[in-house]
DNA sequence: TTGAAAGCGCTAACAG
DNA sequence: CTGTTAGCGCTTTCAA
């Protein structure tokens, strides 16, 4: 016997209406007891959750929205392709979002460009949601939207105006500072940068903490190269870069550029990392596993989503309230085989 | 001046009768004109859109979807982790979905697990769908689900039972089958194969092709390894293979077990290409700046996407009328440099 | 080409 | 603890 076995499979999905009925209640406590709100006797509640599975019943949320004004769903607004780092954000924020009881809209968009972030927070909301989140936008903040839900910026502080934004970051700078210093640290005079697209929030912040680094150490700042995240990109800074004789040490701004940048040194002739150390910075696990194996940050994506999420329903839920503050995502350098000392000499 | 600056910020949102008091026209009219439908004057078209515009009005879809039982929107429960493949088929189905009208409701299951996605699908049904897309189920379809709204297979056969399962491939099979004929028309006598976990159904559909190709040629059929999509898997399964000296070729189910597996090899002492060939399976671009270039199979992520889209939003709109056929998406194999002929003679 | 009336299925506010 | 009464903002008849 399946459920709703009872009726016509082609008959209407059944309302709430039908529940009470079933159940022998008012469709107010069909409500209560759906929505686990106090003041229904265990033998209310139990009748009614009979009736509802026996009736296949299915609650429907168009309807409850529009009563409530609360469509229990957040939209994402995700920026980029199908980069790892990207897609692992999306992932966790997925699953901060079904974890706290909320639905995802999402919506993608290639580039970063603050009115395509604004169109889509315009859809979202038209669509109806009672938060939105938007990750890894870019910097030049300058759109004004009119939004009366909560907006959270991930990774990067608040890319247009709003009544009510958060802002949870991913430790960039930080992060792009240990990878500077790790280098360093091994007796690199300095340490060459293949940065990501300036208009990208998160490659200027990984820039900042690369030259803070070097400012700490007062080590010489090299000018920069500006790639696009692509692998690509990174082997075309490679091929420059490769010129330079004094180059012993690059951080570059993603693993993906990373990887192109040191198969342009190897073509060039310069080993690696016995000759140019190189951090990447993401922690894409499988480049663990390509050679030589790449010392990278890894980017807290889980605590960051978490951490996000958690200001956001609480804002939704109790926006009047403060929120206890959370601690700081965990700063993680992995060291593989992509770094080393610097020759002894050179030149 | 903003939009809806006429009124107070904290006014409640503008309704369709606040535009049709300001346009003078009914309330029909508005609805009309938002949802282009025929039979409404230029002169009154353009009013409303004035007037909207000017209110900063906003449709509420709710209002709309519990009017109309329709909601204008597909969910999609999304397979596995941040994996290349996995994330690149869900930019491809969001963009396919929003280039259709729609909006996108996405729930993500780490694993495969029928009942699992079962109840993802369930809770999209819950929240208001016009149609469900599952991307890359596993083999295992005995549940069936009482769905009404049409079910997108994306990359699989239909994974449960419904009323209305459409069901729209990647080709792995015959990319299976042009990796592995790729090798053996580069002379090596037989192919081994590294196989994704075989719960899924991507994972058997490959060995199936594998198998196919071997059979076609007549060639002697080594035993499989299964891995479980990740580098550490293949690298494991490397260190098994590296020890069989007739190993002179091997296809793996994922790009990131390749590269494993290549590792391993490598730390076994067998170079790749010159000992032993390797082809992925996936077509994540980074791996053309790994040493060596992998030579793998390019899945036709976009295509299958665009096209099972169509064929969904066909099954929405139009549920009576046959849909024309699309072609077939293209194989495409990408040779680069960890394949090559088989070492002069062994043994 | 346009409009009036009647819901869609649920929750809010209030009364028991 | 439970029920009643009104809407939420839109689309759907159906009539003009």
């Amino acid at each position: 016997m399946t459920p709703g076995a009872g009726r016509n499979a082609d008959s209407p999905a059944p309302r709430s209406a039908d529940v009470a009925r079933l159940a022998g209640v008012s469709r107010k406590t069909v409500s209560r007891v759906l929505n686990n709100e106090p003041y229904v006797s265990d033998e209310a509640r139990r009748r009614v959750l009979a009736a509802a599975d026996e009736l296949g019943y299915r609650l429907n949320h168009a309807a409850r929205a529009l009563a409530s004004g609360r469509t229990h769903s957040i939209g994402v607004v995700a920026l980029g392709t199908a980069g790892y780092g990207t897609a692992s954000l999306l992932v966790h924020i997925e699953h901060a979002v079904r974890d706290a009881g909320y639905a995802l809209r999402m919506i993608n968009t290639p580039d970063g460009d603050p009115k395509r972030i604004a169109g889509a927070v315009e859809t979202l909301l038209e669509q109806g949601v009672d938060a939105v989140v938007v990750s890894e936008p870019v910097v030049e903040g300058e759109v004004s939207l009119r939004v009366d839900v909560p907006v959270l910026f991930l990774g990067a502080p608040p890319a247009f105006t709003a009544a009510r934004t958060l802002s949870v970051g991913v430790a960039a700078h930080q992060l792009a500072r240990t990878a500077t210093e790790h280098l360093l640290d091994l007796g690199h005079p300095t340490v060459h940068h293949v940065a990501g697209p300036q208009g990208w929030y998160a490659a200027k912040d990984r820039l900042e903490g690369w030259r803070a680094a070097l400012a700490a150490r007062g080590a010489h700042e090299p000018p920069v190269i500006e790639g696009d995240w692509s692998p690509e990109s990174g082997y075309a800074a490679g091929r420059e870069l490769a010129s330079d004789p004094d180059l012993t040490a690059v951080f570059a701004a993603g693993d993906e550029m990373a990887i192109g940048l040191i198969h342009a040194l190897r073509d060039a002739g310069r080993r690696v990392p016995e000759d140019v150390s190189v951090v990447g910075f993401d922690g894409n696990p499988v480049f663990a596993y390509v050679t030589p194996p790449l010392t990278t940050v890894r980017q807290p994506f889980q605590a960051a989503a978490r951490e996000g999420i958690r200001q956001l329903v609480h804002a939704i839920e109790k926006p009047d309230t403060d929120l206890p503050p959370a601690s700081d995502p965990p700063v993680e350098l992995v060291v593989r085989g992509s770094t080393a000392p610097p020759p002894p000499h050179q030149g």
